[in-house]
RNA sequence: GGAGAGAUGGCAGAGUGGUCGAAUGCACCGGUCUUGAAAACCGGCAAGGAUGCAAGUCCUUCCAGGGUUCGAAUCCCUGUCUCUCCGCCA
């Protein structure tokens, strides 16, 4: 949610910014609105003014009462009717605002699609091999460690049943992620729900504008989380919180939902895209000042987990046309997969500044001098676990089509350093 | 699923029609005292919005939405959520 006084300040900077992601110009409508909204809200006021001083002669006088009550009476019609105009103005403002993204950075360069995103680095060397690289579902399948009959049978296409050693895999990948975060990068390691209400969806940009994107049960019109960005993030909604105690960092591990409305044809089969997938993320609450600098430590944070694996990875800005609604800076994170010939995106890092925590009501206060403000929120994948494990699979894949797996894994898979043939065909 | 209770400031917790944005305590901030700290004492301390150069003035908010009334934290209706007991359950 934008700040009506800084558009109203700064029309043109407002409107140059929806324009680099390929949206009209609308500030002049919004200033227009709301200023409407505040006649109404002016002249309501004023009316209640002069209702609430007529209400309070009834404590100190006995006389003319019947006339004051036809007064107050008068006024109250006027009243309402400003009320409703007033609300409806604030209504129609509301609307368009929560469906405007984020202004995005300077720093973002123009684009119009992911073919326009900047690639800032290439870290790792991509392996050799004397032999054809599979992909990760030729892979899986092979070793018996991926079943997609079953999966269709139980919920249909784009899910997916992992099993035995890639299923252990998995589970440890989840645990050393964790461990990474809390323990080497100092976040808060939690536990969320998987179904949340409207608000935090609204909260965290997903609402209004994407529906189509997201599962809604009908248990109290909760919906399935298509991130944990959204109960993270949502933790300090409609709150006020310390400044002493930013910045603040939470890490947790969920599945995510999503419909994937938009993507039929794409990645159709395997773990690439799924409606549901596991993923670690990473929240910060900070200091606005401090939020390009959290930032940095948070995709340091992602990078150490893709240079203990050894993985190659890239790291590339988003263009003004790919990145997301609520975030104004994103970096992804890319690994090389040699089985598919290409990167893949694994991770996305994003700034959403103060964009967030205004439609959340997130504040803090510096209980020194009283001053309240909005602090900036970012989140981070570190990382999508499904796609990790494509990773692992097609890098680490030997000519006979078992799969190493990375050294700094063996902790968390209890000592299993290579994954074979499973043989028990069920 | 059945029965009951409740939702008030950062927290705890008073308040049952006007003088209530709301007692009191804790927390927090400033000060006195102290070598320093603690204790004690004094003072301050909700949020959002409008307007104004500012000081200030005004409006709104006691879960949400309706209603009664000149006037609602307080009365009535609806919804949501929470808690307790019983049943069921990982």
């Amino acid at each position: 949610m934008h700040d009506i006084k800084f558009i109203k300040k700064n029309p043109s900077t407002f409107d140059l910014s929806l324009k680099k992601r390929n949206l009209k110009p609308c500030s002049e409508i919004i200033i227009k609105i709301h200023n409407k909204y505040l006649d109404y809200l002016n002249e309501k006021q004023n009316y209640l003014e002069k209702k609430n001083s007529l209400s309070k002669l009834f404590s100190q006088q006995t006389e003319d009462l019947d006339k004051i009550k036809e007064q107050v009476h008068n006024l109250k019609i006027k009243i309402d009717e400003l009320n409703k105009l007033s609300e409806e103005k604030l209504n129609e403002f509301n609307k368009i605002m929560l469906e405007i993204p984020n202004l995005i950075s300077e720093k973002v360069p123009d684009g119009n699609s992911q073919e326009d995103n900047n690639i800032i680095k290439e870290v790792g060397k991509k392996k050799k091999y004397n032999f054809q690289p599979k992909n990760h579902l030729d892979l899986a399948e092979n070793l018996n460690l991926l079943d997609y009959g079953q999966a269709i049978k139980i919920s249909g296409s784009r899910f997916s049943i992992i099993k035995s050693d890639l299923a252990k895999l998995h589970r440890g990948l989840v645990n050393f992620l964790l461990d990474h975060n809390s323990i080497k990068f100092d976040y808060k390691e939690c536990i969320v729900p998987e179904l949340v209400n409207y608000k935090s969806l609204e909260g965290t940009g997903q609402l209004p504008k994407f529906e189509d994107d997201l599962f809604k049960t009908n248990f109290n019109d909760l919906y399935l989380i298509p991130t944990s960005e959204v109960p993270l993030t949502n933790l300090n909604r409609d709150s006020i919180i310390n400044k002493k105690d930013l910045p603040i960092k939470y890490t947790t591990y969920t599945n995510c939902f999503r419909a994937e409305a938009g993507a039929s044809g794409k990645d159709t089969k395997g773990l690439m895209r799924e409606h549901q997938f596991g993923k670690v993320e990473l929240v910060i609450i900070s200091e606005p000042n401090e939020s390009e600098n959290e930032l940095s430590k948070m995709t340091t944070c992602v990078e150490k987990i893709l240079q203990d694996l050894s993985l190659p990875y890239r790291m590339v800005e988003l263009c003004s046309g790919d990145i997301g609604f609520s975030s104004s800076y994103t970096v992804d994170f890319e690994i090389w997969m040699p089985g598919q010939n290409t990167f893949r995106e694994v991770s996305s890092c994003s700034n959403c500044k103060d964009f967030q925590s205004r439609r959340m009501k997130m504040r803090v206060k510096n209980f020194d001098s009283g001053e309240i403000y909005f602090p900036h929120t970012l989140n981070g994948s570190s990382l999508a676990v499904g796609r990790l494990l494509i990773a692992i699979l097609e890098n680490y894949q030997n000519e006979d089509g078992t799969i190493e797996i990375p050294s700094v894994l063996h902790k968390y898979t209890n000592g299993l350093n290579i994954i074979s043939n499973d043989d028990q065909k069920i």
